[in-house]
DNA sequence: TAATGTAATTAACACGTGTTAGTAACACGT
DNA sequence: ACGTGTTACTAACACGTGTTAATTACATTA
């Protein structure tokens, strides 16, 4: 703060150079010629004065501000809010460091306006997007799009083109109800994550329904509750379950918080799980392992979700075309106890 | 990425004025007359041509970025790794949408040389830092803080003057200490949540020990463990306290993740929680509310740790002397089943 | 009428860097 | 002696903005 932070042209001075040298030596250019004593002088003089280049004129003369961002939308689903987060970030940071990228973080809270972030891409804020959350009535989002601004989803949006990286929700979901079907289940409810204007709750209903009809089971309507996110909607969803005639004989939650909910109301009904009912929830949030009795669940890849929409983003950045801009990854099924087998080995 | 961007020069051009004219009306720069049909004419032409300024050139020459950067060391306790980030992050987002700036977020890794940051600060990426989780022995902080770069620990560095936003460990744990004592225990042991070298370690240490003296009780360190993170090492220091002559009725676990390892030492040993040995945590994890029984704890502010953080941070960026830059947060107590009270609302 | 003041606008410089086109010095072959 | 390369370096421009000092046009006052 007291003396000014030196500048190229310190260094230029100090080694006897011009500054056109200070900076062919620093950013070592190639095909270039330039002695090795007057390299060293160079190096020597930048050392000494503590130099490093200021990276707002850099950027300005390159075009190039070597940062992603990631834009995180705050919506109700509070697991999705929290749960993911640190995975994600990291996630993202890591790919971000290997190319030589920074990451700004920019919440959009429910009481900014939801273009908010289009400031970032205007004003050469980033040289890139993840978008987490994506609303399909977001019209600066295909704007931005469309003006060739790279772009990469955390999500979908059915229907585009927009690179987006998500998790298999449809498979996920497979994975979970085959799961209570090998364990002898014919009778298998669900309880989604969400209503269904959400995609992933659609997405993992459809699971269970081509799980059921793979096995050669009819989809019953009446087995299907609808959560919110929450663990009293989980509660409230379960309670209509179990006070049909023939309640199922196991459950598929399609999101933890809800599963726990779940779980409570069986508990409070005077059943035992997973002897009475069976239950298999979604997300593996960090509460799951904690849960009594222990949860199983199917894992979403939260950093795995990260580093990947990281990569593609930097990828389309440095127009280096990858061949899939529309990544969906596999989940893993982690078996605790809830589901009443042998026992997996799900720690 | 078609057409080049728009710039001020064709903003100016449109409107048929200079471009000094459209910096004057778009920045709303006081003390100045522009008469109100150019005015109008600017901010035309500027929608127009949605026209956003290049902050690479408005950093350049207005010598600040606007934006802070939140660095996050990676340590072993990935309690506050995980747990944590999304409460302080929020936090410090907030403060800094606030007050108009943006937030870089840095992790350290493990295998990061750990000065890793200073380029952040020396080359002009930002005009200032959010340090989490500071080493005693970083020597690099110190050069930065005696330069005058505006600095923000999250944690402390005894010591020193570099300003500062901790939890309040000593008095959390005297909280923690003071619950179990007002339920009539008198013998209460204490595993700690890490090693000595850890700063917040020896404060809920000593936390712990000042509860008891006040109640003129004497410190006994065979009633005292130490854990190191994790569940199991929790495990382990229970099994200790429970192999003691006369062990405690009650014990103190300076983490939740310590606590839950310890919870279930205790109930894999035959015994009760709360009737034959109660349990307070310390972090208030997402977890401690799904554990059986729920656990008693105390709540770390991780959203006002953020917030403080940040808008203590730019205060002094912009030079706008804060009187008190070393911040101790309160903690609260969340009473739930582990303890045996008779239930306090804990949700 | 000339001097003075005021409102509205702009020319010109600065910020610190990357990069292109060019120059000077010198060796080499004919 | 003269062109032809090659090596090692530099002068000068560009990036897009904020801001200071100057300029013009015009009303007001002595």
């Amino acid at each position: 703060m007291n003396r000014p932070r030196p500048t190229s042209r310190d260094v230029a001075r100090l080694a006897g150079v011009s500054r056109t040298t200070v900076s062919l030596v620093l950013n070592n250019v190639p095909d270039v010629k330039i002695s090795p004593e007057t390299r060293q002088r160079v190096l020597d003089a930048a050392r000494r004065l503590n130099y490093y280049p200021d990276v707002s004129a850099r950027r300005l003369v390159s075009g190039k501000t070597h940062t992603i961002a990631l834009v995180w939308h705050r919506g109700p689903d509070a697991t999705y809010r929290d749960a993911f987060l640190p995975g994600l970030l990291q996630g993202i940071t890591r790919a971000a460091r290997h190319y030589g990228y920074h990451l700004l973080f920019r919440p959009i809270d429910p009481d900014d306006p939801d273009e908010a972030y289009v400031e970032l891409a205007r004003g050469r804020h980033t040289d890139g997007l993840v978008l987490s959350g994506p609303r399909s009535d977001d019209p600066s989002l295909l704007e931005l799009y469309r003006d060739g601004f790279p772009l990469v989803l955390h999500g979908q949006l059915p229907g585009t083109e927009v690179p987006s990286v998500d998790v298999d929700n449809v498979r996920g979901a497979i994975q979970a109800v085959h799961h209570l079907l090998s364990l002898g289940h014919r009778r298998i409810g669900m309880i989604t994550n969400a209503p269904l204007a959400y995609i992933s709750s659609r997405q993992r209903l459809d699971g269970y329904r081509q799980a059921l009809e793979a096995a050669g089971l009819t989809y019953d309507p009446e087995l299907v509750q609808f959560g919110n996110f929450d663990e009293e909607s989980g509660r409230k969803a379960m309670l209509s379950l179990l006070d049909l005639p023939t309640p199922p004989t196991a459950v598929f939650v399609a999101s933890d918080m809800v599963a726990i909910g779940a779980l409570r109301a069986i508990l409070d009904h005077g059943l035992r799980v997973p002897e009475d009912i069976a239950i298999v929830g979604f997300d593996d949030i960090a509460a799951a392992r904690f849960v009594s009795p222990p949860l199983t669940t199917i894992r979403v890849p939260a950093f795995g979700l990260g580093w990947t929409a990281g990569e593609l983003l930097i990828r389309i950045i440095e127009q280096d075309q990858p061949e899939h801009t529309q990544v969906l990854l596999e989940t893993e099924l982690i078996v605790r106890r809830s589901c009443g087998a042998k026992e997996g080995g799900g720690k």
